[in-house]
DNA sequence: TTGTAGGCGTTATCAT
DNA sequence: ATGATAACGCCTACAA
């Protein structure tokens, strides 16, 4: 029975070839193939062709049958094969983006925003997350080329070099986030990281402080970290102050880790008075290690945190910090990207406002 | 001379017909094509299904020709094309999710986990992101199914029944996260909202509570905010304690909605002495009014939270709240989702742990 | 172990 | 305005 149903099928509809039917075990599981664009054809009574135009440039059919085949895919549920039609586009209505943590609430912020901006243009978002790991980060970047995603976001500039092999040999549109690329070698949209620092340790300087110490992002393939960190050195260069290496500290981006790091430099190098925070989270902990000790701030110490995350405004007192508009480089990446798609030339590098958000956190030097 | 060179070209090689290349612009952004399996089969000297298989399935070729081909590809700088072999195989290695803001932070560690668990896996996640639309939800749902995502990760159980019927449709496989279902009607992987916001109103009884108030997450299409209400009720009612309407106040979950939604409600319903809240942003903001006010936590008043999130065990006081394990949620949704494509069959539902955490935020009723 | 060839579901180029 | 048909790049029975 088999024997002759398969022949029957061979003939006219391969689909239902029984060795497709006994290689399936539970037959509710897939109850019967989706329907096609030739199903919808049949079902509407037009060519494939035609099928086509109707669903993708209804401009290039007739009214009457293009409601036809609009309504037949409607009853038939029909929903187009996304590999077959990248397949022939060469294009998969898809972006890439590589993060670091993206539980980090500014990383987590920029995907939000990106990938509300991508599907309103009716694209998706492909996600690759690691943990500032440069091998991790290039093998994900391969599977994102690999998907097919017609443009990739990264993070800053600190990558394997094989990524930006891959990503050429690819002739693969990439947008640079977060950090601008001053060579404009790549397209990037993001702020000057260490000029805002550099604005935090002004502000400081300005309220009479000169003993700082700070709490760096691990530095390691971390461009932002380290221009941070560069800006507080430039300023305080800048006006002849030193600051001893033991009251530089390195630590992950967390609250706890900055509790912690505070706690080291209290321990290791006392006597400072105001403190720079490789970003916001880094802050916060120091801030809360300062409360459990009994220091006043901003009477005793001053501090300062680097991204302007939505609790820092809300503490008590506020956070002194850097508002990095996260939001607006997942928006504009993905703006930037897309005109890029469409053949328009954005501007090579698109620098962001990183404003100085002075709050209750930073006070006068104490005497 | 076009002409010419058409011709020829039509005859042998396609790809290189000229219309192709004067629709091109810049040259340089497309130097070549890509290199496909053909040509890394005619590199290696092999027909392109022992190229096919080399690359797939190493062990099906001999030694010796593998290493032809690995060796090919690698030089040519060879990426399998993601769309073509989705569309021969009809898997696409990828996985979508369809997630509430991804700004939360709760989300964005179980997008992290979730993307970290499929790429360990070889698949890749798609991520779309609403702001409990549901309309929008099942929009970006749609697409994620067109783009051939092999499975669907959506968060709850409150959803557009089109979205449902849509899954159903494609005989795609999904996975209901943080809710579980206990019809069994649907895979599901989460914690009891419902029982943790119990055990928080039964710990706060023992402190000696009796006025309280609650501040919870929009209960709108969002089903773990209302479980997590009717919890407090459950318990309240279970000892006969009444709790008036005006003493239930919904916000948004954020720090800031937390502190405005304190306010209205010392103002509107004040003399309660424990608040329960519907997440730890909305508690966070909570007792920063409190600090704001000049209410001592927990001597004036006892504040709990939920989820868990990094801050509550790094304030002081710590905050009180049931630990939702968000990273093994979205672990757990990523393997077995995978466990049911290799056709294995985890249990129905899955219920993780949601411990109460109890810290300095809640004490003793004042008498 | 390797090669041949048909098919995956669309789009797009030709005719008509 | 519509229809026939050749790609798109890969996988995989089937044959050798």
């Amino acid at each position: 029975m088999f024997e002759s149903s398969c022949a029957a099928a061979r003939g006219c509809c391969k689909r239902f070839h029984p060795c497709w039917y006994s290689a399936v075990v539970d037959v509710k599981q897939s109850p019967r193939p989706a329907p096609r664009l030739t199903d919808v054809a049949r079902a509407a009574g037009v060519s494939l062709a035609t099928a086509s135009r109707a669903l993708a440039d209804p401009a290039l059919v007739r009214a009457e049958t293009r409601a036809r085949v609009a309504d037949a895919a409607g009853r038939l549920g029909y929903v187009p094969h996304g590999a077959a039609r990248a397949l022939a586009t060469q294009r998969s209505l898809t972006i890439g983006a590589v993060f670091p943590p993206v539980d980090n609430p500014i990383f987590a912020t920029g995907t939000h925003a990106l990938a509300r901006e991508l599907s309103a243009a009716g694209y998706t978002l492909l996600l690759a997350s690691h943990d500032y790991d440069p091998a991790a980060e290039l093998e994900a970047a391969r599977a994102l080329v690999e998907r097919g995603v017609d443009g990739l976001v990264v993070v800053g500039l600190d990558h394997d070099p094989a990524l930006y092999a891959l990503l050429e040999r690819a002739g693969l549109p990439f947008e640079v986030t977060w950090t601008i690329d001053r060579d404009g070698r790549h397209s990037s949209v993001g702020v000057s990281h260490r000029e805002a620092s550099r604005a935090v340790v002004q502000h400081l300087l300005e309220l009479g402080h000169r003993e700082f110490a700070v709490i760096a992002g691990e530095t390691a393939h971390n461009d932002r970290a380290r221009d941070r960190l560069e800006g507080v050195r430039d300023a305080l260069a800048e006006r002849g102050i030193g600051m001893p290496a033991r009251r530089i500290v390195e630590a992950p981006f967390s609250v706890p880790e900055g509790r912690a790091a505070f706690a080291r430099l209290v321990a290791d190098a006392p006597g400072f008075t105001a403190l720079v925070c490789g970003n916001d989270p880094l802050a916060i902990g120091a801030l809360l290690e300062c409360g459990a000790r009994g220091l006043a701030v901003p009477r005793d110490i001053s501090i300062a945190g680097f991204d302007d995350v939505d609790l820092a405004g809300a503490l008590t007192p506020g956070l002194t910090t850097v508002r990095v508009p996260s939001a607006d480089i997942g928006r504009r990446a993905a703006q930037r990207l897309l005109a890029r798609l469409a053949g328009e030339s954005p501007p090579r590098t698109e620098t962001l406002p990183a404003p100085l958000v002075v709050r209750g956190s930073t006070g006068p030097a104490p005497r």
